[in-house]
DNA sequence: CTTGAATAGTAAGCACGCTTATTATATCTA
DNA sequence: TAGATATAATAAGCGTGCTTACTATTCAAG
């Protein structure tokens, strides 16, 4: 019953994350960037001029890890925070010049990353793969009032 | 290409991750015991006397990370440290009476995680899942050099 | 036996997550 | 308008990983 090693599954997850970190920081040590410092770069180019307090919604850490988050990588020259002209509490987040130079680079050096983790896995398992984490995400979101009103257009699947 | 959602691998695995560890330690948060903690009193249950060297190249941690958390887990009073007669070098790992009491609980406790986790996915699918991540972990491991000469029994395969 | 290399463990200090508490500013309400 | 409440960011201090450097001990040569 247990045989198909489900009861693996923690040790499993964990050392996957584990390895594909260790081997994109070590790519990506010769630009200084770590990789939770490259999940927020992301953001930040998607939607520049950013808040703290969103960057934290989305990335789905604490406030207070973003704000020291951002103190090393304004010290690496990433990003740059800004004055909100109306509120005087936000602080705005741009990305550098460095950073919108190296995103690309470090984008496709993701990707290498990924390709290297599933040498030898088929398409249809990698579509699989994908869709069983969604739905791992899923279930382990819903129910857990993630403080994320994100509920919106989801009904019906929830137990 | 590769909107089969390929490139969001490395955010989802570190989503799962991060999600799977946080529910596992709210259930545990009433036994003081972490994840990381509890790794490593499966390793030190399955091999009582067990060396931190030992550990810490099965958790695949360096040393100095075994002997920190060992010391939290022996001020926890989950497990002993004893030397050993024959090499005063070395400190062999025992459970205490606290941690073997507590062993199947929280066994049974990360098995509901990994159920929860689940919920709605198919067996087949689970099958394939376990199966991919092993082959994910062999991707990144093999020409790592991961300081263990664990590759007697691997052959044909390595590129 | 003594020197030198290898091994087991630890110390110091950093990154990145957390909880709890504080400051500054906005906003709501009475 | 004044006081209460909410929000944005930060401070302090902890857990768990890391790198680098160190001590203690064992083992291998000579």
């Amino acid at each position: 019953m247990v045989s198909d090693g489900i009861d693996r599954l923690g040790f499993l997850i964990h050392d996957v994350q584990r390895l594909m970190r260790k081997r994109f920081e070590a790519r990506a040590s010769g630009l200084g960037l770590s990789s939770a410092q490259w999940r927020l770069m992301v953001r930040v180019a998607k939607e520049e001029g950013i808040t703290q307090a969103r960057l934290a919604e989305l990335l789905e850490i604490e406030p207070i890890s973003v704000s020291r988050l951002v103190d090393r990588m304004e010290e690496g020259g990433w990003i740059q925070r800004r004055q909100d002209a109306t509120d005087r509490r936000v602080r705005m987040i741009f990305p550098t010049e460095k950073a919108s130079a190296a995103y690309a680079d470090v984008k496709s050096l993701a990707g290498e990353v990924y390709e290297e983790s599933l040498t030898g896995v088929s398409p249809e398992d990698r579509r699989m793969l994908i869709r069983v984490l969604d739905t791992i995400v899923q279930n382990l979101t819903d129910g857990e009032a993630s403080s994320l009103e994100k509920m919106k257009s989801k009904e019906g699947a929830a137990a």
